[in-house]
DNA sequence: CAGCTGACAGATTTCAATATCTGTCATTCC
DNA sequence: GGAATGACAGATATTGAAATCTGTCAGCTG
């Protein structure tokens, strides 16, 4: 490993966790191999983050922000009509999961076990990122009278847990199974008459 | 323990068995154990259950099949208007499962963990059941006009799939939470809305 | 002097020897 | 003779000693 003489930053370690992670997985991913990967002793690495399990939420929620950095285009999409954004906005989630289950079956395996070892807060901010932007697109679907919502926000809540074997990282196994798309599209399209306003 | 002279069946193994995951937890219940319990050699047991997977396996069913059970006194209820037996057929499901894992925490916990490891075939089973039994109601609710859908198994797939998060085990935890019933009551107001035909 | 190092104590993990368990089957028992 | 036993081989689990890791901090370095 050579000694990359740039300063230090919160940054660069995450980026070297990711790379450990990767290589080793999430059990035996030590901070000394953080700071091997660095060029750094172990300590520096305490001088960034307080103890590894603050070094891992660091990195998992850098992880869980880029799912949710995709989504954010679609509940910027104002032009769309409603029921077309809550569909690709489902459908989009279910996407990047898959996609991210897919193409690195391991990392995607060390990141689920790391949101499940990792301080609730930082799941459950993602989740409330999430459903957020959900609601927003059921608030402006209300608005247009093109849905019935008494809460928006429960309502939101409620599409999104309904729609949970689709992007919980425990159903992942689920998600190669063929027929999965049709099952996704049934779900949705219930949920979509559920959703819409009576004329 | 009493060496308990009746004849030894099938059945009077499964129970022992069940005790003796009660006591000892999955990881530490052995095939030695439950001869122990029953006062027999262990060799008498494998001449009821090929192998100890078999064993589990089928003590997991028998627990499942419990379940399914009560459910099938909803599906029989016909003289009840298809969407209170849709409404009252998944809360009997939750019920049913919350009270599982909040009456005996630990032999639901060693259950869960069963289930993950047993063969596909026996959850694959117990899941196909419930589904049936939701198509049943499904069925006679568009017979009866109160229900669209195109494909009454394939609704009932939806329905049960979007209700995941109150029967799936791994969901347990949430069970406890305040605010369950409210969250579990707006999913399905929301799904049967989706599921009324349109006057 | 701000940032980094490396030695250190206590906690955790690894590893290999030992003990227990699974599954079989020749023999015993009723 | 049908059911149960218990000794056995190979597989799995347990245990405790040694190795590694986490987190701290006094001191070094540029």
């Amino acid at each position: 490993m050579p000694p990359t003489s740039q300063t230090l930053t919160a940054e660069r370690i995450l980026e070297a966790t990711e790379e450990v992670l990767r290589r080793h997985g999430p059990a035996k991913a030590t901070v000394v191999d953080v700071a091997r990967a660095l060029g750094v002793s172990h300590g520096s690495v305490y001088r960034h983050f307080r103890t590894k399990a603050a070094l891992r939420e660091a990195v998992t929620k850098r992880w869980l922000d880029r799912t949710t950095g995709v989504l954010a285009g679609i509940v910027a999409a104002a032009d769309l009509d409603p029921e077309t954004r809550v569909r690709e906005w489902l459908a989009a989630l279910f996407a990047a999961k898959r996609r991210k289950a897919f193409d690195d079956p391991e990392l995607f395996a060390t990141y689920s076990v790391l949101t499940t070892e990792t301080a609730e807060t930082v799941v459950s901010e993602h989740l409330a990122e999430l459903t957020g932007q959900l609601t927003e697109i059921v608030r402006a679907g209300v608005s247009a009278g093109a849905f019935t919502a008494d809460d928006p926000a429960v309502t939101a809540g409620a599409l999104f847990r309904a729609t949970d074997r689709f992007h919980d990282p425990h159903y992942a196994r689920e998600w190669e199974r063929p027929g999965v798309e049709a099952e996704f599209e049934a779900l949705v399209d219930l949920l979509l008459r559920g959703l819409r306003a009576r004329h």
